[in-house]
DNA sequence: CCCTTTAGGACCAATTTGATCTTCTTTATA
DNA sequence: TATAAAGAAGATCAAATTGGTCCTAAAGGG
């Protein structure tokens, strides 16, 4: 239950080669997906959504690709996540407010709880943070 | 993102009738499907999972039918999930320690996070609480 | 105007979801 | 010992989602 799935994790780690790269280096889809071991179409796709939400800027042309839009320290985990997969919500029923043929259901309480947690976690977290990790 | 699918949804609302019939009560699969407004033979499938798991007990012919296997505040909303929708796994690279090709993945410990949370938040609702709630 | 590079949409295969149907097996009781 | 009343188990199936590919367009640079 609650997986992410591969669009997700691709997204994470074509984002986190971007923020690895030297602050305003543009950098190519088919270098993002060659180093994150991406199919390059499939990421091309991702990459659009980031640009339409405005985490990355995109140009085109030559000497164009990709850059983050803000620096990595303004990036959560969240919104890349969200980006692709759509907002967290671990039940439709968060979404309108009768859920159980009227009025809330019984656990609607409890999955708001574990959205707002799961959410509080992935905003804690940003990519500037996970680009650093593990390099030792 | 991390959506319950309706065998989770018809699951909890499956268990919670059985847990507001006085207790020892055999409810016919018929009975707790029209109850609980879940298309008959998909909910029998979910009973079949309970009943393996020891949530509930059944018993077949005449005057078969299910009953909890234990009282309703020893059933967690944990489990009931879990029996329907596998184990709360926000990323596969859970399963498995190596996830980025060699050594685990910089997420790693933040979807162990997300587990950890998100397990502990259903492990605390027991079956009984959501019975009563909500009967004012 | 050509080449490079992203944007956008159409398209497609594989998997998962959400179910149904049929054929057992078990059990009570007439 | 029939027989009817349950649940068990497996096959099957349609629809939606996932995980991609491909093609054409649009935009920038030389």
């Amino acid at each position: 239950m609650m997986e992410l799935t591969r669009k997700g994790e691709y997204a994470i780690r074509g984002i986190i080669y971007l923020a690895q790269q030297p602050p305003g280096r543009v950098s190519l889809i088919s270098e993002i997906a060659a180093a994150a071991e991406v199919p390059q179409t499939f990421l091309a796709k991702i990459f659009q959504s980031f640009a339409k939400l405005g985490l990355v800027t995109s140009s085109r042309g030559t000497g164009g690709g990709f850059v983050l839009a803000r620096p990595a320290s303004a990036i959560t985990l969240r919104e890349v996540v969200e980006a692709v997969e759509g907002p967290i919500l671990p039940n439709r029923c968060l979404l309108g407010s009768a859920c159980d043929r009227g009025g809330p259901c019984r656990v609607h309480g409890i999955w708001k709880q574990v959205q707002t947690e799961v959410v509080h976690i992935l905003d804690e977290v940003t990519i500037e943070s996970l680009a650093r990790s593990q390099d030792t």
